[in-house]
DNA sequence: CCGGAGTTTGACAAGGCTGTCATCAAGCGG
DNA sequence: CCGCTTGATGACAGCCTTGTCAAACTCCGG
C-alpha cells in the first residue's frame, strides 16, 4: 500500500500517471514540459492519464529538481501606494498566462538589514525573478543585494539607468512636458508644480519635463511656484497650502501624482476656490483616486498594469542574448477631465 | 569537486554547514527547526557555521521533504478593490513574523473552471493555507473546491457561517446599526441607504443593521430610500442619482462602502447640494478614499489589516483541537469626520 | 560496577520531479 | 542485408531537506 492508483486521499504523483499511461515517468515529464520527441499517440495517452487522475505536478519537487522556480516576486516599499493595485493586476494576468505565481513582499526603504533580507529571500531560491517597484527600484541596498545574488530582476520606473539591468518605464519627462504644455495651451502662465518624493526616480524626470515645457513656451521659471512634496496626500496638502497663500498665486497647479493633486483640490475648496474656474489642477498616474474626486482629475495615464505585465514577460523569457533589449519604454497618455480649464480672465 | 566548502557560486547547503560545524546534517536540521535535544554547545557550533556560510535552507527541499509549505495564499476577486491594500498590509506583516511568504492569486467570481483552478492551485501543494476575501468568501464553487482539497482556509468577512471553517469578521450589522443611529442622533429622519453588492456577505448584514436602527428609533422604513448598489463608484453614482431626484429627497445618505459614498458626494456636488449642510453622507470601511475626498467622509473603520493578520495567525497555528475557536470577531469603530452634520432646519 | 531510562547524535531512506545517458526501434544509403 | 543516423523511450541518479529509527552516550539507583 505504498502508492498507486489506490484512489485514497493523496494526490496522484508522476509515478501514478506513468503507471496509468503505461509509460515511464520520464515520458510523463516530457509531455508535461512540452519537450520534443514524443509521439502524438504517447502524448495523448499521458494526457489522458493526467486528466483521469487529476494530476498536478508538485511545484516544490519540480523546482527542486530543475533548479528553477515558478514564482515571481514583487517587492514594494509601501503596499498602500496607489500603483500597487495596478501592478498586481497586470503582473497577475501575465503570470497566469505564463504559468507563474506571484509572491508579494514588502521592504521599507529605511529598515535595517534591508540588503540582508533581500538576500535571504533569494537564497531560499524561492524566486524565479523579482519585480522591483519605486522607490525600491533606485535603492542602492536592494539593488546591490540583487546584483550580488544573481537573481534576475526588472526595475519598474527607475530613475537612474543601470547597465545590464532590465527596466520598464515611460518617458516621465516627456509626459510632464505634455501635461505642462496642455496647461500652457489653456492659457495659464503661472503654473505651480509640486515635486514628487526625492527618492522616487520619476519625480525628478517629471520636474525636468515641467521646466522644459515652460522654457519651450518662453515662460520664465518662478522658483516660488515649485514646492517639494512627497507623493503623499498629506504632503500635497502642505504644498498646496504654500502655493495658494502666495501673494501672486498660480492659476494652475500640476502635482506630480494624483494623491497630491487630490490634496490640492481639497485645499483649494477650503480656500473657497472653485476648480477649475479659479484654479486648474492636474495630477499624474491616473490611479483610482483621479476619477473619484470631484471634479475628476486631469492626469497622465501611466499604463502601470501593462508595465507590470511587460516586466513579467521579460522575466519569463530566457535570459536572452547580450544584446537583447534591456529596456521597455511604454506610452503614456494625457487624460483630460474636468479639473483643468482656461484661467479666469 | 562535487560539493563542499568550495566557495564557488552555489549557495551553501545543509551538508556544507554540517561539514563546517563537524556534525551530521540531521543535527543542523534540528537546530534550524528548533527541535529539542540539542546541546547548547552543538547548537552554537551549527549557528556559527550557518552564519559563516550565509546558509539559508532551500525552501523547496524543505517543503518537499516535510510536506508542508511556507507560503500562504490570498485570493481576491478584484485586486483593485479598496480593501486589498489593507489586507495585504496586515497579512504581510504577520507572515513575516511567522516566517511565511504571501502569494497572491486572482479568481473572478464568474469565470469558468473556477473550482478547477482553485484545485489546481492547491494540488500543486503550493500553499500552507488560503485567505479568502469577499466576495469569494461566499462563493460556493471556491468553497467546495477548498473543502474538497483539504487545504485549510480562512474566510474574511463572510456572509453565511459554515461549520468547521475558520472565519474573521466584524459585526457588520452592529456597525451599520451604530452608523445609522449616529445619523438619527444628528436629527435625520429621512436617511437613504445604498445597499452593497448582493454577492458580498457584509452587504446584507449592513442593510439589516440599518433597518434595525430605524426600527429602534421608531422610524418607518421607506423602501424608496433603499436602493441597490454594487460597491463600485459607478453604481454609487447611479444610486445617488436616484435618491437625490426623489420628490422628497433624504437629508442623509448612508452608503454601504466608501467608494459609493464618494460617488454620492460627487453626485451631490453636481446637483448643487452642499455637504454636509444640505446632505449628510456616510460611508463604510475607512479606506484611503474616505480621507481623500472633500469633505472627508464619516465612515466606519473596519480593522482590515488586523483581520488579515488574524487570518494568518489562525493558519500559522497547528490545526488545533476540535473545540478551538473557529471564528474571530474584531471591533469596528465609528469615524466621524466632516461629511455628516445635523440637517438644515 | 551493572542495568535501565533518558538524552543526544547520526545513517539512511523518503519526498516528486528533472537531467543524463543508455537503449531500442525505425529509416536509409549502399 | 549491413552499418549508421535519428527518433523515441526508459533506468537511474541527484536536487536538498525532513522523518524514522537505531546507536552511542550520560546519569542514576542499587
Amino acid at each position: 500500500m505504498k502508492r498507486g492508483s489506490m484512489n485514497g486521499q493523496k494526490p496522484a504523483n508522476i509515478h501514478d500517471v506513468a503507471a496509468h499511461a503505461g509509460v515511464s515517468i520520464k515520458t510523463v515529464s516530457r509531455v508535461l514540459n512540452r519537450e520534443p520527441n514524443v509521439t502524438p499517440k504517447t502524448r495523448d495517452r499521458v494526457l489522458d492519464a493526467v486528466q483521469a487522475l487529476s494530476y498536478r505536478p508538485n511545484i516544490f519537487a519540480r523546482s527542486l529538481a530543475s533548479e528553477r522556480s515558478f514564482i515571481i516576486g514583487v517587492i514594494f516599499d509601501n503596499p498602500s501606494a496607489g500603483y500597487v493595485a495596478g501592478i498586481q493586476y497586470g503582473a497577475l494576468a501575465k503570470c497566469r498566462e505564463e504559468g507563474y505565481h506571484l509572491l508579494v513582499e514588502v521592504f521599507s526603504e529605511g529598515e535595517k538589514d534591508l540588503g540582508e533580507r533581500v538576500l535571504t529571500l533569494v537564497r531560499e531560491s524561492l524566486l524565479h525573478g523579482i519585480i522591483v517597484t519605486p522607490p525600491l527600484s533606485d535603492s542602492p541596498e536592494v539593488l546591490s543585494a540583487l546584483k550580488e545574488s544573481g537573481t534576475r530582476f526588472v526595475r519598474i520606473a527607475p530613475e537612474r539607468a543601470m547597465p545590464d539591468t532590465l527596466e520598464v518605464r515611460i518617458d516621465d519627462a516627456k509626459a510632464a512636458f505634455d501635461m505642462t504644455s496642455h496647461l500652457i495651451g489653456l492659457g495659464h502662465r503661472r503654473i505651480g508644480f509640486i515635486i514628487g518624493h526625492p527618492g522616487h526616480g520619476a519625480a525628478n524626470q517629471r520636474f525636468m519635463g515641467y521646466k522644459a515645457a515652460l522654457e519651450n513656451a518662453g515662460i520664465k521659471l518662478d522658483p516660488k511656484l515649485c514646492v517639494q512634496g512627497y507623493f503623499s496626500y498629506q504632503s500635497g496638502m502642505e504644498a498646496a497650502e504654500r502655493l495658494l497663500t502666495l501673494k501672486n498665486r498660480p492659476t494652475a497647479i500640476f502635482a506630480s501624482n494624483d494623491d497630491m493633486a487630490a490634496a490640492v483640490l481639497s485645499t483649494a475648496h477650503k480656500h473657497g476656490l472653485r476648480t477649475p474656474e479659479d484654479l486648474s489642477v492636474s495630477g499624474f498616474d491616473d490611479t483610482l483616486i483621479a476619477q473619484v474626486v470631484w471634479p475628476k482629475l486631469t492626469t497622465c495615464r501611466q499604463p502601470i498594469a501593462e508595465m507590470a505585465a511587460q516586466a513579467v514577460s521579460m522575466l519569463a523569457q530566457p535570459p536572452a542574448d547580450k544584446d537583447a533589449p534591456k529596456e521597455a519604454l511604454l506610452e503614456h497618455e494625457l487624460v483630460i477631465r474636468e479639473s483643468t480649464a482656461a484661467p479666469n480672465a
